[in-house]
RNA sequence: GGCGCGGUAGCCAAGUGGUAAGGCCAGGGUCUGCAAAACCCUCAUUCGUCGGUUCGAUUCCGACCCGCGCCUCCA
């Protein structure tokens, strides 16, 4: 089967290609830098590594876009408060978000994108859009006017032909002609930081950055847009209305939008004490690839339970496979092919790209990979795994873990070098030989302090890092 | 009220019109100087509830109940 996504827009699974060419041209909405990400912004964010990781899988060049929101209200809001300038502020957590992508193992898309360095781009965009009759402005605001855009409410499925009844309504409304109206261009309120680029004074709306940015970097139409499902309504929305007008073309082909994430069961919140943030989790010793391994293995569209429970789930399973990959290692196997086994291994190789090209089905894809590894130890612990069937085993590793990331340990601080465990390793061989079993295991034990587990096999001792 | 997602074993979770993947936990066993690792066995006659369609539904249809999200800044 050929990789397919469900298309928020059609609300239909489609086969995915890209338009032009081997390059698939994305954008996704990246932080707005007021604040340490939390977990929940992670499984939006590392379900786009996903995504990344499945496309390239598939062959394709990837050429993606991510913006760095750095001028909000609550940017401004929080540098005030610290009485920090706008600039310090946002590179402080701009800089916060960056490590913490590189902790969970996040690659960096081929551009990072700053709002405050298109200010010029948006104020034009801002004065096309007018040209075009889709904006006016009151009391020194520009604002975008729904009306002339018809299809509005296309990617959310909301029907905005009748009254919006029922609906909230911004207390801003008074300056706006209807209230599905949303500011470009907000005229400086005391004390805000502002842009005078030939509009009047002001700062940008948050929705224009992203339709200039990623028009800009990747052309009128793209491949993939993606983002939290929250993003959905207005914003992407509010993109669509924006870039549309703009070019007449299609924004964008496929929108694809994660799931919500839960804690212990229920909304992430201060006030419930159960918000956390990579740095938190971290700090309380839980693995990074165990926090990635988690927020990867339930499928994106399906809202997310994180719990302290689901995690120490994820540092076994993750063992496991670590575990069964140092065995085909070190084990020693007898000479030859088990044909059957090699036939095994690649169903299962096949079986976990069917998954994972199913609108990234990372549940189905491990499952393929849980299902070899029992069947390639149970050969092994029989006597009927080869030699020759080791490459292939190793083989399908490299490509499970090219896209899950988890099997390399995060290195820790003030660890024993190899050298060193060598040589303890060989103290206690002696200890052995000598039938010295207390002074074995002490040694075993001393090492097992410092994170190095041994275990004694038939080729003899391995270890590795707890 | 509108739009959307979901309710499958103790927990996480896949899935199909033909009788329930996988991971974790738990109990028992094999192996081992002891461990570790690994393996084996056990662990949902049942898929929110009630109806309907069907030879047959967890899977299709309808109603209802419950959880969550968006409709206002929000991953």
């Amino acid at each position: 089967m050929p990789l397919r996504f469900h298309n928020t827009l059609t609300q239909q699974t489609e086969p995915f290609l890209p338009a032009r060419d081997n390059t698939v041209r994305m954008y996704t909405c990246g932080p707005t830098v007021y604040d340490f990400a939390h977990i929940g912004n992670f499984r939006t964010f590392t379900f786009v590594d996903l995504l990344r990781k499945v496309l390239r899988l598939n062959g394709f060049a990837l050429n993606h876009v991510m913006n760095i929101t750095d001028v909000d209200d609550k940017i401004i809001r929080n540098a005030v408060a610290r009485r920090q300038s706008i600039a310090d502020f946002t590179t402080t957590y701009t800089q916060a978000f960056l490590d913490d992508c590189a902790t969970l193992r996040l690659e960096r898309p081929e551009r990072l994108s700053k709002a405050t360095e298109h200010i010029d781009d948006m104020v034009r965009a801002i004065g096309d859009l007018g040209a075009k009759g889709h904006t006016y402005t009151t009391e020194g605001s520009v604002y975008y006017k729904i009306a002339t855009f018809p299809e509005y409410g296309k990617l959310s499925h909301n029907d905005f032909s009748g009254n919006l009844a029922g609906a909230r309504v911004d207390v801003d409304t008074y300056e706006k002609n209807d209230a599905r109206d949303f500011a470009l261009w907000k005229a400086p309120k005391e004390g805000e930081p502002f842009w005078d680029a030939g509009i009047g004074p002001g700062r940008p709306g948050w929705h224009i950055e992203c339709s200039v940015m990623a028009i800009k970097y990747l052309g009128e139409t793209l491949d993939i847009h993606a983002g939290g499902i929250d993003l959905v309504f207005p914003h992407h929305e509010n993109e669509i209305a924006q870039s549309e007008a703009l070019t007449g073309k299609q924004f964008a082909r496929f929108w694809l939008h994660a799931e919500f994430l839960l804690v212990e069961g229920q909304k992430m919140s201060k006030s419930l004490g159960n918000f956390y943030t990579l740095r938190d989790l971290v700090g309380r010793g839980y693995a990074p690839e165990a926090i990635r391994y988690l927020l990867i293995s339930v499928p994106y569209r399906k809202q997310l339970n994180f719990t302290l429970d689901g995690l120490k789930a994820a540092v076994i399973a993750i063992e496991r496979l670590r575990n069964f990959k140092l065995r085909l290692e070190t084990d020693r196997f007898a000479e030859g092919l088990n044909e059957a086994l090699a036939g095994r291994t690649a169903q299962a190789a096949e079986a976990f790209r069917d998954g994972l090209d199913d609108d990234l089905n990372t549940a189905e894809a491990l499952a393929a990979v849980f299902e070899l590894v029992r069947d390639l130890n149970t050969a092994m612990d029989a006597g009927e795994f080869r030699a020759g069937n080791v490459a292939a085993a190793l083989d399908f590793l490299k490509v499970f873990d090219s896209v899950f990331d988890v099997l390399t340990p995060t290195a820790k601080a003030g660890e024993l070098s190899d050298a060193d465990v060598d040589a303890r390793i060989a103290e206690r061989a002696a200890a052995k030989k000598a039938k010295n079993f207390a002074l074995a295991d002490e040694i075993r034990n001393q090492l097992l302090e410092q994170g190095i587990v041994l275990e004694d096999t038939k080729a003899g001792v391995r270890w590795k890092r707890k």
